[in-house]
DNA sequence: ATGCATTTGTTCGTATGTATG
DNA sequence: GCATACATACGAACAAATGCA
């Protein structure tokens, strides 16, 4: 999936995460799921929280919508 | 003020705030300040990650905005 | 039905950075 | 410079829901 976080950016590292997520979602169909939190973790190096972070943002915005104990979704 | 949190309530703690937060900011006046992070670590008890969850929701609601430095206000 | 692995959700605590007055 | 206040980021633990073997 590639995404890489830059660690010296202004921009605050959730931020750049939940853009680039923005970007992936748009290719993806309805009911799609999107990367879990741990595989997230691993590929971008950041902790959980900012992870939540990121996410938490983009279901505010009505992008994604999560169920516990299956995943995150494209709404 | 009186912000109090039951611990044994099945709503998530920040919930719990949040909802006394709006109930509070419904009193106040446009440019009005909330209570600090710090004031409100001290007056419910709950971890400074809990607090600013709570008031992120505020935010994200677009009731109040938050000044990097001074404080956060009602809208 | 039981148990396990996966995944999201909540909560705690700490440290550091940035902005304001 | 200093105190106050919000913002970012880290790490950890536990709970609850889901799906599957």
């Amino acid at each position: 999936m590639g995404f890489a976080i830059d660690r010296h950016s202004p921009v605050p590292a959730w931020q750049q995460l939940a853009s680039q997520l923005r970007a992936h979602i748009a290719t993806l169909a309805p009911q799609d799921m999107i990367p879990s939190t741990q595989e997230l973790v691993k590929e971008t190096g950041l902790a959980i929280g900012t992870i939540q972070k990121a996410v938490s943002a983009l279901k505010a915005e009505g992008l994604v919508y999560a169920v516990s104990g299956r995943g995150t979704f494209k709404r």
